[in-house]
RNA sequence: GGCGUGGUAGCUCAGCUGGUUAGAGCGCAGCAUUCAUAAUGCUGAGGUCGGCAGUUCAAGCCUGCCUCACGCUACCA
């Protein structure tokens, strides 16, 4: 991959249902952008795709809440997200939307070939279908009790209280939340990809790195948590997966396949390939042929995504690519980890985040400042933090006064002494390196430390480590510092000015060196120091290693003679009184409370009520169900025998709190086998919004066995 | 419960295939210095490397058990 020709870079498409925060940024968009600068600036045939993912059921739903229609929802997100990436700097190629019928027909087309080639199995299962409003039910469109923490309003996908990822027959008590109807199970056809055919080959692909028997990439460049996640998965063993869905707002199966009608693609029959007609895009408008992209071995693919996409973009997308036939493998997906704020995990839903655009409105011309930071305190390996005071104290000490300072010293001193032309030096001029020692050394030994300290950042940003990058270019500025304090330009000035012609010289090639490596990361203020040094480049194409080369034949990258313009501050400090009023701004909303009770389910007539023997029963004995988080196995008395219940409430109660408990039993419901304990009944509980559980008991002193009616 | 990833100075984090007194930045305490946005440089204090046991001449790095955080996954009649 190292030798590939091209490089396709993607970052995940952001969800149109909601705005961009913070997190997004540090996990799929910033360190794609440094890393696509850097390749740009190394001369690479580099491309980076991204755009809007603008189907699926959560769109319908936020559009039926809001009163208006899926088409505003995505329109107004699309445009939000595009303000805020270019806000931030964001250099994508080619920004798409998967509501474009580009994208359509490519998606088509994909699963026209799958399904060409006998790649899908059809398979007829039973989903829940809104009997009032007369089709079937995406997993979003169904609401329930979330069996993991009781919340009363989970989706059928999962529940925004815990987290959890759910499937809709997980849920208790669900109900359309079209109509508010109970839903019933009803048979329907989906395309199934056979996942547990791919096993063999996914293994060998992202444990050893070979595919079809050929070396494809090298394992050991991918994260430890993304090859773990996929290990984890692949030895729980896959499982075919549906590639449709019975949804109303995506893209259509193509309509000539038997059984199509109402039946939209999957997610992931969609979104990753919203990649494949973003290059299309790009392509057309560029001249290009996008088939070089991604249908050529050459070409090096890259996935930029945060983990709650691992799976997705390790298994199940390329997965999907194999079959089509035609396509490359990413060679590496370097998956960040979540990135939290001031403590605690960014939610949209308690509006616990940064938001881009606000951030963009709120402190103008502080981009850099924030790439910065971000970067610095990128999840790369673990879920990392954000902190206002953090941010600050990054700003000011390394960006102000470390960076910017030596920036500065440079410029005014070759201003005060050589009116600002670099001047010529002699190259056997002992000098001072920034060694700490007291050795002095020849200017030729201390440009080639730079060059080496230039070489390593650029082997960190190949290497996906960017913070290991940019501490690396604050060690060359701090190595700027160190320069100046120890030749003392200032005293030396008077004693022997040959001297200084050196060492200033030197300052001013680091100077010229920090603006270039700068540039993936703080591409506004690189820039302005490239004008500061009157030193402008573009830098977009090949340009740093023109500069590398220059340096390694011990050529000065700004010549003497050359002059540089007047000092100007780069960066200047953050108050105290603006990150007190950003800090203000963090407020956590309560999750909004989903004040919609449990509907009231439908009628039923008196005699189904009469089918069920509730009785009275008291716990003899409580044990925990081994293997199992949940589950207390309870022995109940009923006055003229004994029986064995499992129940889900051991989250709430200990064995030894419930033994003596009167409890109500569903004594006739059919008994079933959980985690290998048969289960004879059920015990009722109430629960309340907040998960809780109560029993429902007779009033006290009552013995086991009575009936209740 | 199973699996994965992580738990290193007050804070944020580095530590390569196990090898001498465990590192950086911030913060803190001294000292030096003035070209610079009271910036910079030097010195110092601070760690039983989550806990326990083991392998080894030698373990932060390997093994086992435990614990905490995050994620995935199973059980809820």
């Amino acid at each position: 991959m190292i030798d590939a020709k091209r490089i396709l870079v993607t970052s995940a498409l952001p969800y149109a249902n909601g705005p961009l925060h913070i997190g997004h940024l540090a996990g799929a968009y910033l360190s794609a952008d440094v890393y696509v600068r850097f390749q740009r600036m190394m001369g690479k045939d580099i491309v980076w795709v991204c755009g809007s993912d603008e189907n699926g059921a959560a769109i319908t739903i936020k559009a039926i809440k809001e009163e208006t229609s899926p088409r505003e929802i995505v329109d107004k997100f699309h445009e939000l997200f595009q303000e805020a990436f270019q806000g931030m700097n964001i250099s994508f190629d080619y920004y798409h939307r998967t509501s474009d019928e580009l994208h359509h027909e490519t998606s088509q087309e994909f699963f026209r070939k799958l399904y060409e080639n006998g790649k899908f199995e059809e398979r007829t299962s039973e989903q829940y279908y809104d009997p009032k409003a007369n089709q079937f039910l995406a997993d979003r469109y169904i609401k329930g009790t979330c069996p993991k923490c009781d919340h009363p309003s989970a989706y059928g996908d999962q529940c925004e209280n815990c987290g959890s990822a759910l499937s809709p027959t997980d849920l208790i008590n669900p109900s359309s939340t079209l109509t508010g109807e109970t839903p019933v199970m009803k048979e329907t056809t989906h395309w199934y990809l056979p996942l547990n055919e791919d096993e063999e080959w996914l293994r060998e692909w992202i444990v050893d790195g070979k595919l079809d028997g050929k070396e494809h990439h090298e394992p050991k460049d991918w994260k430890n948590h993304v090859v773990g996640q996929c290990k984890s998965w692949l030895d729980g063993g896959l499982h075919p997966r549906a590639m449709t869905r019975d949804l109303d707002w995506g893209v259509d199966v193509p309509q000539e396949i038997k059984g199509a009608e109402g039946k939209k693609l999957y997610v992931w029959m969609d979104a990753p390939i919203g990649y494949i007609s973003s290059t299309k895009a790009w392509a057309a408008e560029n001249g290009k042929d996008w088939k070089d992209y991604w249908q050529s071995d050459d070409t090096a693919l890259l996935h930029f995504i945060g983990k709650d996409n691992i799976v997705f973009h390790c298994i199940i997308f390329p997965a999907i690519l194999k079959a089509h036939g035609d396509y490359v493998l990413p060679t590496n997906v370097p998956a960040n980890q979540f990135m939290n704020l001031e403590g605690d995990k960014i939610s949209t839903s308690r509006n616990w985040a940064i938001w881009v655009n606000d951030y963009l409105k709120d402190m103008p011309g502080k981009v850099d400042e924030l790439r910065y930071f971000m970067v610095k305190a990128m999840p790369e390996q673990k879920d990392s933090e954000f902190t206002w005071a953090g941010f600050q104290d990054a700003v000011n000490n390394e960006l102000v006064n470390n960076l910017a300072n030596f920036l500065n010293r440079v410029v005014v001193l070759t201003n005060k002494y050589y009116e600002g032309v670099v001047p010529e030096f002699d190259e056997n001029q002992m000098i001072f390196g920034p060694s700490g020692d007291d050795e002095t050394s020849f200017y030729d030994n201390e440009y080639l430390r730079l060059f080496d300290d230039l070489s390593a950042t650029a082997q960190f940003i190949r290497d996906f480590d960017f913070r290991g990058a940019l501490n690396k270019i604050m060690e060359i500025s701090s190595k700027g510092n160190q320069i100046l304090q120890f030749n003392e330009p200032w005293k030396m000035i008077k004693e022997d000015e040959e001297n200084v012609k050196a060492v200033m010289n030197l300052c001013v090639q680091y100077c010229a060196a920090i603006s270039s490596m700068l540039r993936p990361f703080l591409p506004t203020a690189a820039e302005r120091l490239s004008q500061l040094l009157n030193f402008d480049q573009n830098f977009e194409s090949g340009e740093f290693v023109e500069m590398m080369d220059k340096m390694a034949m011990g050529d000065s990258i700004i010549e003497p003679g050359h002059k540089i313009n007047e000092a100007s501050h780069l960066f200047s400090r953050i108050d105290d009184e603006v990150i007190a009023e950003q800090k203000a701004k963090l407020v956590k909303t309560e999750a909004p409370a989903v004040v919609a009770s449990t509907p009231i389910k439908n009628n039923i007539v008196f005699d189904d009520f009469t089918k069920i023997d509730f009785r009275t029963a008291t716990i003899l004995e409580a044990v925990k169900v081994p293997k199992a988080n949940k589950l207390l196995q309870l022995t109940l008395d009923l006055g003229f025998e004994k029986r064995t219940v499992v129940s889900g409430i051991a989250q709430q109660y200990k064995p030894e709190d419930v033994i003596g408990k009167q409890v109500t039993l569903v004594a006739n419901l059919a008994p079933r086998k959980i985690r290998g304990v048969e289960s004879q009944g059920m015990i009722l509980m109430a629960e309340n919004s907040e998960g809780q559980l109560s029993f429902v008991s007779p009033a006290d002193g009552w013995e086991a066995g009575n009936v209740v009616s």
